[in-house]
DNA sequence: ATGGGTCCT
DNA sequence: AGGACCC
């Protein structure tokens, strides 16, 4: 729609194959789903304007515009696929709560189960200012990129994604923590809360648990029985409201990849086309990228009598050095090259002396190295300070674009390795200080003053959550997470580097034009991005250092509590108080997980999931021609 | 399903 | 290399 605002009123569905993997409101209101036939679609509503929706670049492009923008206001930003970003507004909302009296606040936009003007914002100072960070963000998306869509705001991913759908075409809606509870239980299914597959929710089908209480209910012991201690806790945790995981900085992709899906391919000729064609626009984009790959993959999926569904299989191999420099430069030749290679692997995969019939093939580019610049020394890494947060300093100045060898280019911070010395630092930001670790305060720092922590903490349950909910509506709620999603339309091009968000997939994307979600109806998709507000600056960010000690008390896998917290009463207790709770006991895990296995090339490169420092700013990705 | 992605085992 | 999850 984009593209083409003519479309914008007509019933419009996106095509990949012969599936209408979405739609624009207009074609909604016709009866037409998600992933219908195209044949379906067309009975329902043989109006139906069709626009291929196979080639994601428009929508990648746009996907990071939109991340891009939004990291320009606030850096911690998570992406979801192509059309949802979590943002962690918390810095923010902290520093614009210390400015504006209390009496100044409002809500902007809904309030989940409740009347926005019923509740005072005096009493959630935190989540009232999210609200107002997510209308300024989703209004920066529509105005310098065209794009709707919806937010929702809460005190953490899970609950601010759930909640962003409340209100559907173009619109946001606030949790107050309170209503986490019904927000919960509104949940159809077991399969609706995001974490839960559908493998996960047969298993626990089978252990006879089909809703949201039915989870939050089951003796955890059990739980763990079937699916081990981390991913039982998780679930269990995410069925009741509970979301401990952070809203990680995305970062420039770990991988790219092409891919096709066909009906039935049986010849080595066609094999060997179809691996070129991929080849040469993955290739394309690598270039565009800038950083070298390391690591080649081809996957294929078999036309499989049985067992149809999902079986892909791959085989992966190191690309050789120099290849992987021409591909960073761009040189004409690396096609064929590549074409040997994966033909290579392919045969490692199939036995072409007996018949094949193959239905996808994919290629894929990972293990991404930055050249920085120096290549420098491992050395040079451990002089800087710490991996810091090094934010941006790239993230506006221009594409860093490709090539030049020598240049500084920033790409990525963190792990950077390499180079130079300055590049890294920028840091900046925030400070968020690391505070250190330790104990600031007992457990429970937002206790009622009258409330000794100690006393509070072998109390029994119902009385604790007696004193909270009393204490509870005098102070305000943190926000967490905010997400915005937007919609739709693309355009593209831009001024440094990526786009943008959403569109998920093609789908989406296509539908550009638009729509966008004026009104109701119905839509197209939104999506939105969650905004996350509060939490706690310190807590939610770990970063630093080092670990601090090991950890105390369990640590265990993330997902569980301190040991005097009963997660039963921690999902009662007033978000900030969580937020601290959870803060606190995140300082004490180390924070960097090193190397578990070891890693090639310097080790310090990274971990990938270190990610955390690294903000970098994406986007430049593709250039600005 | 489609055409992407992520992280964990 | 595969599995699970997300869109």
């Amino acid at each position: 729609m984009i593209r083409n605002p003519s479309l914008r009123d007509l019933p419009l569905g996106i095509q990949q194959k012969y599936i209408i993997v979405t739609s624009n409101y207009v074609a909604r209101q016709h009866g037409v789903t998600k992933l219908m036939s195209v044949s379906d679609a067309k009975e329902k509503c043989p109006q139906l304007v069709l626009v291929n929706g196979e080639d994601l670049t428009c929508y990648r492009e746009m996907s990071y515009k939109v991340t891009d923008l939004l990291m320009s206001h606030c850096p911690l930003v998570e992406r979801l696929g192509f059309d949802e970003n979590f943002v962690d507004v918390t810095e923010l909302v902290e520093s614009r709560l210390k400015e504006t009296p209390l009496s100044a606040l409002s809500f902007v936009g809904h309030i989940y189960n409740q009347e926005t003007s019923a509740v005072s914002a005096k009493d959630y100072p935190r989540l009232a200012i999210g609200s107002h960070i997510a209308a300024e963000l989703r209004d920066a998306v529509h105005t310098k990129l065209g794009l709707t869509g919806c937010a929702g705001i809460a005190s953490n991913k899970l609950l601010a994604k759930l909640v962003s759908g409340a209100f559907k075409p173009n619109q946001q809606t606030t949790l107050l923590p309170e209503c986490t509870v019904t927000l919960m239980h509104s949940l159809s299914g077991l399969r609706r809360v995001p974490g839960v597959g559908p493998r996960t929710a047969q298993r626990l089908q089978a252990l006879g648990l089909h809703s949201v209480s039915d989870l939050q209910l089951f003796p955890l012991v059990d739980l763990v029985k079937e699916f081990g201690e981390a991913h039982a806790k998780r679930i269990q945790n995410l069925a009741r409201g509970i979301d401990v995981s952070m809203v990680t900085p995305t970062g420039p992709p770990q991988s790219l990849s092409d891919e096709d899906s066909f009906k039935k391919m049986s010849t080595m000729a066609e094999v060997s086309q179809k691996i070129e064609e991929l080849l040469a626009s993955l290739i394309d984009r690598m270039h565009k990228d800038g950083r070298q790959p390391m690591t080649f993959r081809l996957t294929i999926r078999r036309l499989s009598t049985a067992n149809k569904w999902f079986n892909r299989e791959s085989r992966q191999c190191p690309i050789p050095s120099f290849l992987s420099q021409k591909i960073a430069l761009g040189s004409s030749d690396v096609l064929t090259h590549l074409v040997t290679v994966a033909v290579k692997l392919f045969h490692k995969l199939v036995d072409t002396s007996e018949a094949f019939h193959l239905t996808l093939i994919n290629v894929c580019f990972c293990n991404l190295q930055s050249r920085s610049v120096s290549r420098g020394s491992i050395a040079s890494f451990f002089s800087h300070k710490p991996p810091q947060k090094p934010q941006s300093s790239s993230r506006h100045t221009g594409p860093p674009s490709p090539r030049q060898p020598i240049s500084p280019t920033p790409t990525q911070s963190h792990g950077r390795r390499g180079g130079s010395d300055y590049s890294v630092e920028e840091r900046t930001g925030a400070s968020r200080s690391p505070k250190t670790s330790g104990l600031e305060e007992g457990a429970f720092p937002r206790l009622p003053p009258d409330v000794d922590p100690d006393v509070f903490k072998v109390l029994p349950q119902h009385i604790q959550e007696e004193l909270l909910s009393n204490f509870q509506t005098e102070r305000s709620g943190i926000p967490s997470v905010l997400t915005t999603d937007l919609e739709d339309q693309t355009g593209f091009s831009h001024i440094f580097p990526e786009p943008l968000k959403r569109a998920s997939q093609s789908v989406r994307s296509e539908e550009r034009g638009a729509v966008c979600r004026e009104y109701d109806a119905g839509s197209s998709r939104e999506d939105g991005n969650e905004f996350s507000v509060p939490q706690d600056p310190v807590g939610m960010r770990v970063e630093h250092d080092n670990s601090s000690k090991s950890v105390t008390s369990n640590s265990v896998s993330g997902a569980d509590f301190p040991h005097n917290v009963d997660p039963c009463v921690f999902s009662q207790l007033p978000a900030d108080m969580q937020r601290e709770l959870l803060s606190e006991w995140r300082q004490q895990k180390p924070i960097f997980k090193m190397p578990s296995r070891p890693s090639g090339t310097g080790g310090a490169s990274r971990d990938k999931k270190t990610k955390g420092p690294q903000t970098n700013n994406l986007l430049k990705y593709f250039k600005p021609s």
